[in-house]
RNA sequence: GCGAGCGUAGCUCAACCGGUCAGAGCACUGGACUGUGGCUCCAGGGGUUGUGGGUUCGAGCCCCAUCGCUCGCCCCA
């Protein structure tokens, strides 16, 4: 019996894991100077909560989720996104009652029912953040900038970034409306994807990349035209403090995010050599969630980083490090030495790896293999004596030292 | 959900028109070199050719199904 994993998944091991580390330690890094907490949530939610969040329309509701009933008949899902779960989080806790604002990030597994293709998978791995209680665009601007600290923390330097405005609950659907009107005079002319997608959710033939498609829309109104007074107020402001911290960006009309839940500012970021996924990045403001959640009225805004995505873009060089010492032993008695000077050594914090007996030759070997640094020798000559006997393996240069100063050689 | 390509040792691949074609390299283990690695040479382990049917005297090679992988559409991080 062979088991094999199952679709879309995928196990993450050495060296490819030292990427996803990276990730992880660099973001660890950002989000602590940036003031934004971990948060952890659970994988599983009732299936109802992604329902009312993400849009019982959504295709993501629709036909992507992992839902099934538990033993007493609840019907859960795996978590497709993380806001869902964390203000779900944030409001079941009363995280309303400390200081606002709240700024947390958590970073695990997703999960969607997809076919698998380049940078997307079933089970993959999202960072995300999300900061409760602001209003203001200086909040946006904050999430903005770390996220650009973050990757340009990871070597990242011409990124594409994107950014637009879906308005609110006073403005967008004005804005609907007029698109509607708009795409049933020439809906004929559209691809028939469009024109499935023209029940639905019209804002999302905006998104189309047929190229008669984008023709026949170029001159359909820009949502930016349509919005409230607010909402011009608040994207004004933003495009202004952009400009005073020197992001480049890219105003997109056109960009629609597939989740019901976003308002005001989206955005984007764009990788290149991802086949058809070129999104690394991707948020929002999410203003009324919270409420319709049954919180307090509470603004909100956050992101979330295709870890996968990103990783296939880092092109640091992948390689094991090896031990800092390897003990070669010959003969019972200093297989005894060795062991003692192999705990010494771990609890002075160096990695040691403790040889396999037999032939010093095929010790050395081994040592060469797993790239240690040094290898400590121990046969008769040496027990007699109390020294160690030590090679390092990059020169090979060598010489014996008394047991208790083998950290001096090997430091 | 739709479409295309591909599935031979752990990895990368070979096997002419279906007829000893089940192989090589790398990796792994050991030996040559019984206390000295990386080089070289030698040997060894490891595959019911994804799985199940079918066609044929005979199938890794052809056909069907199924599973998986890869890529694209849709959608999204």
């Amino acid at each position: 019996m062979k088991f094999s994993r199952v679709k879309g998944v995928h196990d993450i091991y050495p060296p490819e894991v030292y990427v996803y580390q990276k990730i992880e330690e660099t973001s660890k890094e950002i989000f602590r100077v940036y003031g934004f907490k971990e948060i952890r949530l659970p994988i599983i939610e009732h299936t109802e909560l992604f329902q009312r969040s993400i849009g019982a329309t959504t295709d993501i509701v629709e036909k992507e989720m992992y839902t099934f009933n538990d033993r007493a008949g609840r019907s859960i899902t795996l978590r497709p996104e993380g806001t869902a779960g964390a203000v779900r989080a944030y409001i079941e806790n009363g995280l309303y009652n400390l200081p606002s604002p709240q700024k947390f990030y958590y970073m695990g597994p997703m999960f969607r029912y997809e076919r698998p293709q380049a940078g997307r998978f079933r089970q993959f791995h999202q960072i995300g953040v999300e900061a409760f209680g602001i209003a203001e665009p200086r909040m946006d601007l904050e999430v903005i900038l770390l996220l650009q600290a973050l990757l340009k923390r990871l070597g990242f330097n011409s990124l594409i970034f994107e950014l637009n405005s879906l308005g609110c609950p006073e403005c967008r659907p004005r804005y609907r409306e007029r698109l509607i009107e708009f795409f049933s005079q020439k809906i004929g002319a559209f691809c028939s994807d469009c024109q499935r997608r023209f029940e639905k959710n019209p804002l999302r033939l905006l998104d189309c990349k047929v190229p008669n498609c984008i023709k026949e829309r170029t001159d359909a109104p820009s949502i930016l035209q349509f919005l409230c007074e607010g909402c011009i107020k608040h994207f004004e402001k933003l495009r202004t403090y952009l400009e005073d911290t020197d992001i480049t960006y890219t105003i997109r009309h056109d960009l629609v995010r597939g989740l019901d839940y976003y308002t005001r500012t989206i955005f984007e970021i764009k990788g290149e050599t991802l086949g058809a996924q070129s999104a690394i990045a991707a948020g929002g403001r999410y203003d009324n969630l919270v409420e319709e959640f049954g919180g307090p009225p509470t603004p909100a805004i956050g992101f979330a980083i295709g870890m996968e995505r990103l990783a296939s873009l880092i092109k640091t060089e992948l390689y094991d490090k090896g031990p800092k010492a390897y003990i070669a032993f010959l003969g019972e008695g200093a297989e005894k030495v060795s062991m003692k000077i192999a705990e010494s050594l771990r609890a002075r914090g160096f990695w040691v790896e403790l040889g396999t007996g037999g032939s010093l030759k095929a010790q050395l070997r081994r040592a060469d293999k797993l790239k240690a640094e040094y290898a400590i020798i121990i046969g008769e000559e040496e027990l007699k004596r109390s020294v160690l006997k030590w090679k390092r393996l990059s020169d090979g240069s060598e010489g014996e030292v008394m047991e208790e100063e083998i950290t001096k050689v090997i430091s």
